[in-house]
RNA sequence: GGGGUCUUAGCUCAGCUGGGAGAGCAUCUGCCUUACAAGCAGAGGGUCACAGGUUCGAGCCCUGUAGGCCCCACCA
């Protein structure tokens, strides 16, 4: 790179070939080192099915830049990487592709719709896996996993095993969420509830007289929103302490239309303040009367089919569909005169997160796993810190969620996925759960047996993503070495699918937890804050803004001004802000390889650096501390945040401008050494400190810079020494700063144009001031618009209408050679000492109250001390500044 | 019904354990100064939602109020 180099970056061509280049190099690979320790993350693993989108950019890029930190910081990094099956998901998407064909599942078959599944996913499953490449993830790709591999398959049917074995996986008639479009059932954590309008219908049953007539007068009202599960009624429900109903509890009404006589029970569950305070039970299909019903056994009549039309218990209502059962029911009831009324009513319809049908509780063999002892250790590791979720507040939610917890349905009736390893003898219908099909029944001796049809839920698998990757249920080298692993990194909706699960699978498989550390992070969402989704069409595709701006762009957006777990907007002129940083970097980079040219840059004597290179490296210095600090903290955004202001203001800004004139003066070759050297030091750390966020121009900058080096990935994390802290350096230029600053907003002030150069005089009474100002003359008068700076103990000399600065120690006067006029900066100086009386008053303040004295910190009561010092002394100069304009 | 979270400059957001209010974008004023106009130098703009409290000291801790967002529960 030299002086030929485009003036702004172009990521384009750029990004490919250095991943190419890690690739090629294995940096991303990690083998069993004990000599190294080890950092691990998995990968949440993408669905095959996925298109890279925001989400999938933020999440990976957080784990990008931990796993680059740590390599750089001499672990043994490893990154996980693989991808799920995503049973649902996945088998709707190829339903929906072989209805196009005209295809249905059912007619083609099992076997060979798992063919059309595999060919799906040896199609797609690669496309996530190369658009993770694209944002510079630096997996181990060598170690690519997948939910349904080989490995996978057997962690997922020896914990099925294991688990029944052991009594916590059993298979029962319970109630279950069932989705009556993709016909399977699914668990509670994926069912959404929505608010619906709908009705309340006002139905009486007719009370049975003791004789068992019925009777014409006397009826027991209630509400209803679901009108058609009165097919399926087997009992009234009244509370035990209500009055109204007490005499009636144990008498019967006759079920209408059914003509079913049914008991009413008193049941605590009733609210008596609610509606009638008489509730219908329909223990087949409403969870809450599912319990009741069993409180009084009663009987459970399944009242619908699979695709929620009514079946043959329904009557004449058999074949329709449950909304035209409900209004057939309804109309007929009214017929009777048994509708009292219809009143409008909205409620939360529990709706399957997938498709958004309305689902249907029913009442199900499934399989289940027994959470009230699993969960106890997960509950307790997040109790007791051993796991460390972040933010904090990410706690409440995990334990609302474990506090609640109830059975899991892990069953589904999909094709698509781990079939449960359960045999059924063909002759006896003995059930046998065994890792390969049983050969002879325990039982009745015969020999044929039908595995259960059913496939487990995709968290299942998920649940044993960290060990089942390394290659759990063999105790291998990896395993022993990388697990637990260190941090997962996940958004905050899937707590409850994923991270709980994994964390009472880690516990219960491996006794041990799966990660120390989980960073959630929120949703990125659009400039209006609206979520992404496909149905408002408001997406930003990832590839498009690294096609547009470059991959190193996207990562600083994602991460910047972000604090964990919280969501961020996401919009185009904040991927400017974050482009217009690379050309920056780049450009200061440019600068400085042009400078070296020719020349051979070496270590300078302790001697040759100037203040300002001590300045600049002692601020580094502090950099790397506090950056490193806060990534250790995972407070990303604030870590790259500093950098960024370093890079721009500090350096650029103040350091490189400062160091020019020395650059162009080849007559003292050890100052401009020093110069070049500090440049170009302090620039590599402050890429070494950007790499983990904008790995490219990093890459592409470090090895132009120094050839000899392969890689900044592999280069070392800047430490932080107490040696290169420079106290008065610092000090010193921060006074330069202050005058600088105070000459160009005096010359802005008065319109100067910045080409007019003037003389500049620092007065000052005290000898180490004007050293400073010696030692900075030559930047100091470039920064300064100086024709001429003249340091002197006192103002002989200046010109009586000079423009004057006041900064601690010193003042500055400018003579402007045309006429100034003297009101315009009495005016001006008035206010500055308004200004100096304010914070002398507010210093003041504090330290005259003894209260202050005697409990704030030592430190505290020093620090305004010496503020009082310094202002009263400014404002003494502004004053004798004043009387002298004024005479 | 329970819980969480937010309310800070015109906009979008930082502000970690309490010690003089910040950034980016936008606006205004000068500058094509030999790294960068995707830039440089400067400026304006905030009773940190409201009301109390704790404290020598509160944007930060506590209580309450108002409004927004989210999660859980699911009284038929």
């Amino acid at each position: 790179m030299s002086k030929e180099l485009a003036k702004t970056y172009d990521p384009k061509g750029i990004e490919d070939r250095l991943y190419q280049k890690w690739m090629d190099k294995k940096y991303f690979h990690a083998e069993v080192d004990y000599s190294k320790k080890p950092f691990t993350i998995v990968i949440p693993p993408p669905n095959i099915t996925g298109q890279l989108h925001m989400g999938h950019a933020l999440d990976n890029t957080m784990q990008d830049i931990l796993i680059r930190f740590k390599r750089m910081q001499g672990y043994n990094a490893l990154w996980q990487p693989g991808t799920d099956h995503a049973s649902i998901a996945t088998e709707v998407k190829i339903i929906e592709k072989l209805k196009e064909q005209g295809i249905d599942k059912h007619d083609l078959g099992r076997e060979k719709f798992l063919k059309k599944a595999w060919d799906w996913k040896k199609e797609y499953g690669g496309r996530i896996i190369s658009q993770l490449k694209k944002l510079g993830s630096s997996c181990d790709w060598d170690r690519e996993r997948f939910t349904m591999d080989e490995g996978c398959n057997k962690a997922v049917t020896e914990v099925f095993c294991k688990m029944h074995e052991k009594g916590w996986i059993y298979k029962g008639a319970r109630i279950i969420n069932w989705c009556p479009v993709c016909n399977t059932s699914i668990s509670d954590a994926e069912v959404e509830y929505e608010e619906q309008a709908g009705h309340f219908w006002h139905i009486n049953y007719p009370l049975l007289n003791e004789d068992g007539s019925v009777s014409t007068t006397e009826f027991l009202e209630f509400a209803t929103t679901r009108p058609e599960t009165m097919l399926g009624d087997t009992a009234v429900a009244v509370n035990p302490e209500d009055d109204r109903y007490k005499a009636l509890v144990g008498r019967k009404v006759l079920l209408p239309i059914v003509n079913r006589e049914i008991p009413i029970v008193a049941d605590s569950y009733v609210d008596m303040e609610f509606g009638t305070g008489v509730v219908k039970i329909t223990p087949a299909h409403d969870p809450n009367d599912f319990e009741v019903g069993k409180r009084h056994n009663l009987p459970v009549i399944n009242i619908m089919n699979d695709d929620a039309t009514i079946n043959k218990n329904g009557g004449k209502f058999e074949g329709m569909d449950r909304y035209e059962a409900r209004k057939a029911i309804v109309k007929e009831l009214d017929e009777m005169g048994l509708l009292v009324r219809i009143e409008d009513y909205s409620h939360n319809v529990g709706t399957h997160d997938r498709c958004k049908t309305t689902i249907e509780p029913l009442v199900k063999e499934q399989w289940f796993v027994k959470m009230d002892e699993l969960i106890k250790p997960a509950v307790e590791a997040v109790k007791n810190k051993e796991i460390q979720l972040i933010p904090e507040r990410m706690e409440k939610t995990y334990f609302n969620w474990t506090d609640n917890i109830r059975d899991w349905c892990i069953s589904r009736q999909l094709w698509w996925g781990h079939r449960i390893p359960a045999y059924y003898c063909d002759d006896c219908g003995e059930v046998v759960v065994a890792k390969e099909c049983p050969q002879v029944c325990p039982k009745c001796g015969k020999t044929h047996f039908t595995q259960d049809p059913d496939t487990l839920d995709t968290w299942f698998s998920s649940a044993l993503w960290p060990f089942s990757t390394l290659g759990w249920p063999e105790m291998t080298e990896d395993l022993k070495y990388f697990y637990p692993t260190d941090v997962l990194v996940t958004g905050y909706d899937i707590i409850f699918f994923w991270v709980i699960r994994m964390i009472f699978s880690g516990y219960e498989q491996m006794k041990e937890k799966p990660f120390k550390t989980v960073l959630f992070h929120g949703l990125v969402r659009d400039s209006q804050g609206r979520k992404m989704s496909k149905s408002l069409g408001n997406g930003i595709d990832p590839l498009e803004i690294i096609d547009q701006y470059g991959a190193d762009a996207l990562r600083l957006t994602l991460i910047t001004g972000n604090a964990p777990g919280n969501d961020m907007r996401f919009y185009y002129e904040r991927v400017e802000a974050s482009r217009n940083f690379a050309n920056k970097v780049w450009n200061a980079s440019r600068f400085i390889m042009m400078n070296m040219e020719g020349k051979t840059v070496t270590t300078p004597a302790a001697k040759d650096f100037a203040p300002v290179d001590k300045w600049i490296l002692s601020k580094l210095n502090t950099l790397i501390k506090v950056v490193t600090e806060n990534m250790e903290n995972f407070e990303l955004g604030i870590a790259v945040q500093k950098v960024y202001d370093f890079i721009w203001d500090e350096f650029c800004d103040w350091y490189i401008e400062m160091v020019k004139p020395r650059l162009y003066n080849s007559d003292d070759a050890k100052s401009q050494n020093a110069a070049l050297y500090t440049l170009k030091t302090v620039l590599i750390d402050a890429l070494k400190l950007l790499h983990p966020y904008m790995p490219f121009i990093t890459e592409e900058i470090f090895c132009t810079l120094q050839s000899e080096e392969e890689s900044i990935m592999i280069s070392s994390w800047p430490v932080y020494t107490e040696e290169k802290n420079f106290a008065k350096e610092e000090k010193d230029i921060e006074t330069i700063k202050e005058a600088v600053r105070g000459i160009r907003n005096i010359r802005t002030e008065m319109n100067v144009a910045p080409s007019k150069k003037a003389t500049v005089y620092v007065v000052s009474e005290d000898a180490a001031i004007r050293s400073t100002f010696e030692e900075g003359k030559l930047f100091f008068a470039s920064l300064a618009y100086a024709s001429e700076v003249l340091v002197q103990n006192d103002k002989s000399g200046i010109a009586e209408d000079a423009v004057s600065v006041v900064i601690a120690g010193a003042n500055i006067y400018i003579p402007f050679a045309e006429l100034v006029d003297i009101s315009l900066e009495i005016e001006r100086l008035e206010k500055e000492e308004k200004r100096l009386a304010g914070e002398i008053a507010r210093c003041e303040g504090m330290l005259k109250n003894e209260k202050f004295i005697s409990k704030a910190p030592e430190a505290k009561i020093a620090e305004e001390k010496a503020k009082l010092e310094k202002y009263t002394q400014m404002s003494a100069q502004v004053k004798e500044r004043l009387a002298q304009l004024k005479k």
